[in-house]
DNA sequence: TATAGTGTATTAGGTAAGTAATACACAGAT
DNA sequence: ATCTGTGTATTACTTACCTAATACACTATA
């Protein structure tokens, strides 16, 4: 359950927090009920203010992927299959989307990115011996 | 040669520049040598101020798409054909990247991630009336 | 040298984003 | 009630970024 802050990637610390436990649920390394550490521990451990945990908290919460219990602490939601699907899809069309504006940027042709896709996935699945989809 | 600005995109309009331009380095619409609008004429017909042309000038003379000749104005830099592919090939080798990791990591299918790619290429291309390959 | 055409260095204002300090509110146990 | 543990609303500081106003430097030409 651990994960690092990167201090000087530029990538703002509460969205390298929220990436982080976004991933952890959507792989199922957590799982629905438990509970995520408390802001004072995982502020104290990063070494930053108690505020910027507490804001990507928020945000875990507003994409319904984690439920508050007031007092208590923040665990992670039960959450639909087809939901947690959805949140699969929009994470996947983000990154797809990098990808087609650069394609569009350099005027390469579809087919040539779709090659490019196939190429790079098979050898991604080869590396990590899925055999799976 | 013309292009638009969208003032409330959201995208900084010294990056629109940026982008426009390398897209039509990138696709041959501008060929070595050309001469690249003059700042004031550019300024004024896209109403924004000339220090916004020069900082996107700027930004394609360190990419090394353009050349300056001081007095003279800017001009379509002389690049090697098989360079310009490397970078793009290169560019677009990582934009894809991120898409195949996130749709692995999320076990989605190849035959759903380019269907994803399609739509979203065919969507972008139609925002901006592109018609070619 | 004067002039008119290039681009830009410097400076400043406006805005938004990220982070932090503080004080507060809720829940459970004693 | 009180204490200790939860998260957070409010506020403010800092930084970065975008854009613009101004004044300047270079080149060519006459």
């Amino acid at each position: 359950m651990l994960f690092e802050i990167d201090h000087h990637s530029g990538v703002p610390i509460y969205q390298q927090i929220i990436r982080q436990i976004r991933r952890q649920i959507m792989t199922g390394c957590l799982k629905a009920g438990d509970q995520l550490e408390t802001v004072r521990d995982l502020s104290a451990r990063l070494k930053v203010n108690p505020m910027t945990i507490s804001k990507a908290y928020s945000f875990l919460e507003a994409e319904k992927l984690v439920e508050r219990k007031r007092g208590i602490g923040l665990f992670v939601a039960d959450i639909e299959q087809n939901q947690k699907e959805q949140t699969k899809d929009r994470l996947l069309d983000d990154a797809v989307n990098i990808a087609v504006i650069a394609a569009i940027q350099f005027g390469i042709s579809e087919n040539k990115v779709i090659e490019l896709f196939i190429k790079q996935y098979r050898e991604y699945r080869s590396q990590i011996g899925d055999r799976n989809g």
